[in-house]
RNA sequence: GGGCGGUUAGCUCAGUUGGUUAGAGCGUCUCGCUUACACCGAGAAGGCCGCAGGUUCGAGUCCUGCACUGCCCACCA
């Protein structure tokens, strides 16, 4: 591995050879891989899943952002001491990648049936083989800091053999069941689907009226009763009429029975609640094979169960003379048929809310099939009960209440899939009914003894083997020393789309299959969790991430064409920008609008930090040639624990204000950071970063310090000494947000022999209290304000940029007067002035003048101000001055704020008034002096 | 039908428990290639914080209503 010399570097970051160098170094050099820790492990452990990527997917922006905010926490917490688990892997996503397959074969002219089950399942896999590392790939390109040594695929053998276990359990239990029963049928997919996978959508659709002749009216007269549907071809299906016990309309036709138009049918009028007084005409068609509320209406009045069509939801024999018709031509078929009967009396416009195939879009159809199900009560009674009781949190906090109520009424969830892709339910069929579910095929039937044993043709929901990754993942069914330690995981970062499907999947089951577990005692009280926690959950902190929209807020979306490939904005501006962008706009709770304006902007930075590096390097060339980052930073090793190590900026001495002040502001902000990012507000983390970086190390500390590295002697020395510790700790304060660049910079300062192997494992930068000064942050408010005061006159007197001008000042008190003696040079620098001269007495009515409560200062210069435009904006200051004056004299008069305010408010309140009156004052003067 | 969120500068967005004169980036305008950086520096303009009430000494922040706008959930034919 070369690293470049310091004096090699080019005048602009140049992203992509230094980013994909480094992507490589982590991963060969192992850096980020967690072997199994021995006995009497004590550091605190972090452990995080990440959310496996479909193997048919690629790299999308919503990845980038969750990956992001995912690595920027697990570096945090690994260069804090913790001990770091990060687990990645790719789902086999049964619809999905069947699918995609399928379509594969299409381009070949063959087809699935044709192919059989065997060889189909073996092209899955040739195909998972060639492709499905992809997404895996390109994450690597990302740097993402996961444990390459333990990345998994859903069907891998151990995982596999796990999800049987959970099956065989849960079955034994009682809480696994097969039934028939009215499930989500998708015709194209061929499969039953849960409740989840369909996503319901409002469309302009119809509501038909249908009369029903009452057999047996008295006298001659033909009396019908009439029902509404929005599925007029179920009605083929019909075996009864509901009205309800309470209508007085229909009190006399209970007991009777109708004539089913085209069927010829006698059904019978039943009293059921399903039928509501209120809706339509009170009276209700039920179609038992067809529609959840009937079927359960069916069960409660034992009716026929007819089922009108096949898997592809094409009408079959029970439908009479419409068998072989596709669902809706029947409709159209049906509607005429009924029309031409004189049956149809009314057609109204109605919304409903029409059930699709979340996969392929297609309409679901409710099915009658015989289904394995999870008996999901038990299980979502725990799993309520975790994130009640704050043994799970959630953040932010409103996913808490979404999740509760989705839990508290969730119906049982149909596991089953007829698809080839996917884990084969573990249960064989015998010839003599008998259904024998096993952790390995049985040699003979339990029951009949017979040998003839075919196992269920089934695979379960994918998400059945998703939710259990937080334990199989360590090795579970085995009591393995992974569960020990990295179980429960300390975090899981996902977005809200999949909270029910995954993460409400994973809670029940944790808590079920875990529980009694107990984490190492040590770890767990290492990594600051309570003794009373319970280690059953899969994790003990959840935090919701949003989505990633254009720059326009529009949904990304293939069809729309608005997607952002983020290999391509990494291609352009790096990836750290694209890193920093994310970061800096994951507002908790907010969606991010991707602006690649802002992506320019954050490349931008890494310049700046770029020719920040540049020039320190110059300097310690040509000042301290040799000079190393010193003190405990650069001595960190890997695996440290969190200590004093990591606090403050090690090997910095203060000699002057800046001094003071940047390292004041260092510790503020790495403060501010470590907060930030324990709530996972990462944009505040990101812009915090950013304004020291740029606004106060840059602007403000280079600057300031350029005079003294110009002396001959020791002042440049340690000024050189002080930039190279202050750099380093600002790289890894930097570092968890932008990897790549603090990682070039962070080799180079030591010349390519750094204390630890990557920057990576060195100490995350802790405030030093100590470190902090008020008055060195108070004193540098006073000289920026001074200086740019001057600047402002400067351009408004036009005087030209490169001519120095002399000053005069008014120090309102003595300790300011020598606040800028003391740093004569450096505002002479900053604010490219020759000399100044102190007045006794106010400067305020002089013309080029600039007036602050504590100073005032002149521009010397022959150029007159622009009257009128002073005039303008002294008139403008004024009606600020005197807003905020009266505004103040109001609170100050007022009994209820100076009886209820805090004190320290009533006295800033007091200070500001005092330096308002002042300002005020000085405004006047000047006006009048100029004859505004 | 329920529930949740958004509405702040031309644009994209910050603004933790209510507390001085509401911030940033981009864009705009004026200067400047001052030997780290033009992916830069200096300066400036730009806001009845969606509308209407209320609570409070004090509201961008809390409450109510309204408007617009997203999203999630839902077996009402």
């Amino acid at each position: 591995m070369l690293f470049p010399m310091p004096h090699e570097l080019p005048k602009s970051y140049e992203p992509g050879a230094i980013e994909k160098r480094w992507a490589e170094y982590w991963i060969e050099e192992k850096l980020f891989s967690t072997p199994t820790p021995a006995e009497g492990e004590t550091r605190p452990v972090f452990t995080l899943l990440l959310p496996p990527p479909n193997v048919t997917g690629s790299l999308h922006m919503g990845h980038m952002f969750e990956q992001t905010q995912m690595d920027i926490i697990v570096r945090w917490h690994r260069m804090r001491g913790f001990l770091t688990l990060w687990i990645p892997g790719t789902d086999h996503a049964g619809i999905a990648t069947q699918l995609m397959v399928e379509r594969q074969l299409a381009t070949e002219g063959k087809k699935r049936a044709e192919m059989g089950r065997e060889k189909f399942v073996e092209r899955v896999w040739e195909w998972k083989r060639e492709y499905g590392g992809r997404i895996l790939g390109q994450m690597k390109r990302l740097g993402a800091s996961v444990d390459w040594d333990r990345e998994y695929f859903t069907m891998d053998e151990n995982l596999s053999r796990a999800v049987r276990e959970v099956f065989v359990r849960l079955y034994e239990e009682g809480l696994i069941y097969r039934a028939k029963y009215i499930v989500n049928w998708c015709p194209r997919c061929e499969t039953a689907i849960s409740d989840l996978e369909v996503k319901h959508e409002e469309v302009a659709g119809k509501l038909w009226e249908i009369r029903y002749p009452v057999i047996g009216t008295p006298g001659n007269k033909q009396e019908f009763i009439t029902v509404a549907t929005t599925r007029p071809e179920t009605m083929l299906g019909d075996t009864a009429i509901a009205v309800n016990v309470k209508d007085e309309r229909y009190k006399h036709l209970h007991g009777k029975k109708v004539l089913l138009p085209l069927m010829n049918r006698e059904i019978p009028i039943i009293t059921d609640e399903l039928a509501q007084p209120e809706f339509g005409t009170g009276a209700v068609k039920v179609t038992p094979a067809h529609d959840p509320n009937d079927f359960q209406a069916g069960l409660r009045h034992n009716l026929l169960q007819i089922d009108l069509m096949d898997e592809h939801a094409v009408m079959n024999a029970n439908a009479g003379p419409y068998a072989g018709l596709d669902r809706y031509v029947a409709r159209r078929r049906v509607l005429a048929d009924l029309a031409a009967g004189n049956f149809l009396v009314g057609e109204k416009e109605h919304t409903l809310a029409l059930g699709k195939c979340d996969r392929c879009g297609t309409v679901v159809e409710p099915r009658l099939s015989t289904q394995w199900f999870i008996k999901i009560k038990p299980l979502a009674d725990r799993a309520v009960k975790a994130v009640e009781s704050g043994e799970i949190t959630i953040v932010p906090e409103n996913y808490r209440t979404i999740y509760l109520n989705w839990m508290r009424n969730i119906h049982d969830w149909c596991i089953s899939r007829q698809l080839w892709w996917g884990h084969r339910i573990p249960a064989w069929h015998c010839a003599c009914g008998e259904i024998i579910v096993a952790r390995e095929a049985p040699a003979k039937c339990a029951k009949c003894g017979g040998g003839e044993l075919k196992q269920d043709t089934d695979v379960l929901d994918t998400w059945f083997s998703s939710g259990l990754l937080p334990f199989t993942t360590l090795g579970w069914p085995e009591k393995t020393r992974d569960l020990e330690v990295f179980y429960p995981n300390a975090l899981m970062i996902t977005g809200f789309d999949i909270l029910f499907f995954w993460l409400a999947r994973m809670i029940m089951f944790g808590c079920h299959f875990m529980q009694g577990h107990e984490q190492n005692a040590a770890v767990k009280s290492a990594s600051g969790d309570s003794a009373a926690k319970n280690d059953s959950v899969p994790f003990r902190h959840v935090y919701i991430h949003m989505l990633v929209r254009d720059a326009d807020r529009q949904k990304m979306s293939k069809t729309k064409g608005n997607v952002v490939d983020p290999l391509d904005v990494i291609q352009r501006f790096g990836t750290d920008a694209t890193r920093f962008t994310l970061a800096a706009m994951a507002a908790p709770g907010t969606d991010v609008a991707f602006n690649e304006s802002r992506t320019e902007g954050y490349r931008a930075f890494a310049n700046k930090i770029w020719n920040a590096a540049r020039f320190m390097f110059m300097n310690v060339e040509r000042v301290a040639p040799g000079l190393r980052p010193r003190g405990t930073g650069s001595e960190i090793r890997r695996y440290t624990s969190t200590g004093d190590a990591s606090k403050g900026v090690p090997g910095f001495t203060t000699s002057t204000l800046e001094d003071r002040w940047v390292l004041s502001r260092f510790n503020r902000t790495a403060n501010d950071v470590n907060d930030a990012l324990q709530t996972f507000r990462f944009h505040e983390a990101a812009n915090k970063i950013y304004d020291f970086f740029w606004g106060e190390f840059c602007d403000w500390y280079l600057e300031l310090i350029k005079s003294r590295l110009n002396t001959e002697g020791e002042a440049a020395k340690i000024a050189c000494a002080n930039l190279v510790s202050l750099f380093e700790a600002a790289l890894r304060l930097l570092h968890p947000v932008m990897p790549f660049i603090t990682e070039e910079i962070w080799h180079a300062m030591y010349d390519g022999k750094p204390p630890s192997q990557s920057i990576a494992l060195a100490a995350y930068p802790q405030a030093d209290e100590a470190q902090i000064s008020l008055a060195a942050e108070s004193d540098m408010a006073i000289l920026q304000d001074l200086i740019v005061s001057i600047r402002n006159l400067r351009a408004e007197l036009k005087v030209e940029p490169k001519e120095k001008v002399p000053a005069q000042l008014f120090a309102a008190d003595s300790s300011v007067r020598a606040l800028m003696q003391e740093n004569q040079t450096a505002i002479e620098r900053l604010a490219n002035v020759e000399g100044f001269q102190f007045s006794e007495a106010s400067l305020s009515k002089l013309p080029s003048t600039r007036s602050t409560a504590r100073f005032d200062v002149h521009v010397i210069y022959e150029k007159k101000i622009d009257a009128a435009a002073e005039c303008e904006r002294l008139k403008k200051e004024l009606e600020k001055i005197e807003n905020g004056i009266v505004s103040g004299q109001k609170q100050l008069t007022n009994q209820g704020f100076l009886a209820k305010a805090p004190a320290n408010v009533v006295e800033n309140i007091r200070r500001q008034q005092q330096e308002l009156a002042i300002l005020k004052e000085k405004a006047l003067s000047k006006m009048k002096e100029l004859g505004c």
